[in-house]
DNA sequence: AAAACACGTTAGGCGTTACTAACGCATTCC
DNA sequence: GGAATGCGTTAGTAACGCCTAACGTGTTTT
């Protein structure tokens, strides 16, 4: 159904950020979720079964749900491949970015 | 051509992941990024492309060539997305993972 | 017990994406 | 100057992603 994809890019997807942050506060049905959303359930649905495939998700069956909860470890690879993709050369060009602006604001002062 | 997405949606494709990671270095043509990938330039192109309208990289035009280079400012952007979507409850999830390694790690000695 | 209802998933469609092939244009070489 | 080469972009296409509609299944209600 899914071609499995890295959790990078599976979390960047700006519906399913959303969702894992829902999730991280507490874990939730399908149903409770798509509330918060303007699509349907079947879009979450389909978006959890997503997020499951790469571990960032698991789903517990209860009754005719499924409680749906972030996995802790999959978060600490989705950290990880963040981590791996933020160089410390592209950090220091946002320190550069940070530089600059200050200097502008003491410029305009 | 391309419809305007986010920085994170851009910045999270693998090609273009990798293709930021170069240019976080040092500037580059798009024949001298193309020719560390398997795709060809064409394709990398458009990458570029993309990355330029979501505001990561800016093209001078040099002769025939186009060097492009990130831009600083879209870094920022891009990280602050990045850290608007990790919020604290995600942290709190990954610090628990750590935990757990680490009790399951004491137990196993 | 079965009808009505509610939940999540599967099937199918349409727009988008990521790619190669073909192109236009600038530069170099003869 | 013109042919050949090399650069980046545009044109075209197959595959993919995200969505709604239809479905199967479990649960409540009467």
């Amino acid at each position: 159904m899914f071609l499995v994809i890295d959790a990078l890019s599976a979390a960047a997807e700006p519906t399913r950020r959303r969702i894992l942050q829902l999730l991280a506060s507490q874990p939730r049905t399908v149903s409770s979720i798509a509330a918060e959303f303007t699509v349907t359930r079947s879009a979450i649905s389909q978006h959890l079964l997503l997020l499951a495939e790469v571990g960032l998700v698991t789903a517990e069956k209860v009754g005719r749900e499924r409680i749906y909860r972030v996995v802790p470890d999959g978060l600490r690879q989705l950290q990880a491949e963040i981590d791996r993709f933020w160089t410390a050369e592209l950090d220091l060009l946002v320190a550069d970015a940070h530089a600059l602006k200050s200097q502008r604001i003491e410029r305009d002062h």
